[in-house]
DNA sequence: GTTAGCATGTAAGGAGTTACATGATTTT
DNA sequence: AAAATCATGTAACTCCTTACATGCTAAC
């Protein structure tokens, strides 16, 4: 079944290729403009990673763009069309297996999706993760900054010698900005919650009958 | 000359070992609580270059620490202190030219000095960075930054489809990160320039008679 | 007809991490 | 005397980047 190994760059293509097939370079202008802000693939690990999931049967190549990409028998003439063995776009698109192992990798909440490099990748995917599972991964990148402020702030604590103004600013600038992250998860968490509340309580009038249980996990 | 590879954690070790000799372990507690917000290193990455720089004669152990970690002849006699072979703190502290190959570090305004993973070091050692070079850092970020966002920005506005409230939370967060960034940046800037102003004004009531150069390269 | 951008790929290697292994010292 | 934490180190590996190489297609 071959594992076709961890890292972001499999999430985001799988996740991309699930709203719409796409060929390489196409994909790698998507993914940057949808995580510009946070990192950026290049060619070189995008190409490796697409050939590793075909051979893996998590993608296929699209047949339904008009310029076949296959070295079949076309007939020969009117070889003026862009077919000279191999180049042209090659539009892939997720498989079912693909679809599978996509559900997979949306279904794990941990490390893996709340540390710096995945986190974003992730949320851009939360549209197709299930509620339960957006939560967790939100609360774990909520903890995970406060640890960091905890250890920071302790340690910073402890040191004796005052320090000069730029590492200073640099001390306070950070802070600031993993503080905002976590305000921003808070309020993110808010309204994940409300949701779940509102659909209980959907489905609770739905069969009306028979009493919610309400686990109140709280 | 051996060049001890780049990486930003070879600027951290030397910057650090400038202030204080310091031990693996203390060192790496720092620099986490210095670079904590932004990055973290392990020991599996710190001790390797602690004997790197140590083989390149950037770094030497610092005798003026009570446990000597020499194998030399000391009284065997007494044995009952930590001296078992070779366990115990090993303090190092920056050479000569280590010295030298800090300030070629620090005098370095280019992508290694200005890319997410490296700036946040650089900028922790402004102390011992050249105003000119600080503020061509400074500003060679921020040019990276709005790069950033003018490509983010216009292949969002070339894009068709209207995406889902994940996806756009996450521009907008994405983008409110970075330009707050560039605000913060500006300010500095601002600070660095009038700085400058003034040393320069210093400088020229000092000579007085001489009529400043004064090249308006603004 | 030449630049610029579209499109696909590979080889080499960089900068670190994880997991492991070990031992010394201090605290409880 | 057990647990925590201080302290040093290595091997294997990961994930990605840089630089290169190639060729098509559109625009100026």
């Amino acid at each position: 079944m071959a594992v076709s190994r961890g890292g972001v760059l499999e999430l985001a293509v799988l996740g991309s290729l699930h709203e719409t097939p796409l060929h390489g370079y196409e994909l790698r202008k998507r993914l940057n403009a949808l995580l510009g802000m946070f990192r950026a693939f290049s060619y070189g690990s995008l190409y490796p990673c697409l050939r590793q999931l075909l051979a893996d049967g998590l993608i296929a190549e699209d047949p339904l763009d008009q310029r076949a990409s296959g070295n079949a028998a076309q007939g020969p003439r009117d070889n003026a069309l862009p077919l000279t063995g191999r180049r042209s776009k090659i539009v892939y698109k997720l498989t079912a297996e693909g679809k599978e192992r996509l559900q997979d990798l949306l279904t794990q909440a941990g490390p893996s999706s709340w540390e710096d490099e995945s986190f974003g990748v992730h949320f851009a995917f939360f549209r197709h993760t299930e509620a339960e599972v957006r939560l967790r991964i939100l609360e774990g990148r909520r903890s995970r900054l406060e640890e960091r402020l905890d250890g920071v702030r302790t340690a910073l604590a402890r040191t004796r010698e005052r320090l000069d103004s730029y590492t200073l600013e640099l001390q306070r600038h950070g802070l600031e900005s993993v503080e905002r992250e976590v305000r921003w998860l808070n309020e993110l968490i808010d309204t994940e919650r409300a949701q779940a509340v509102r659909a209980r309580a959907d489905r609770a009038e739905a069969q009306d009958a028979e009493p919610v249980p309400d686990k109140t996990n709280e």
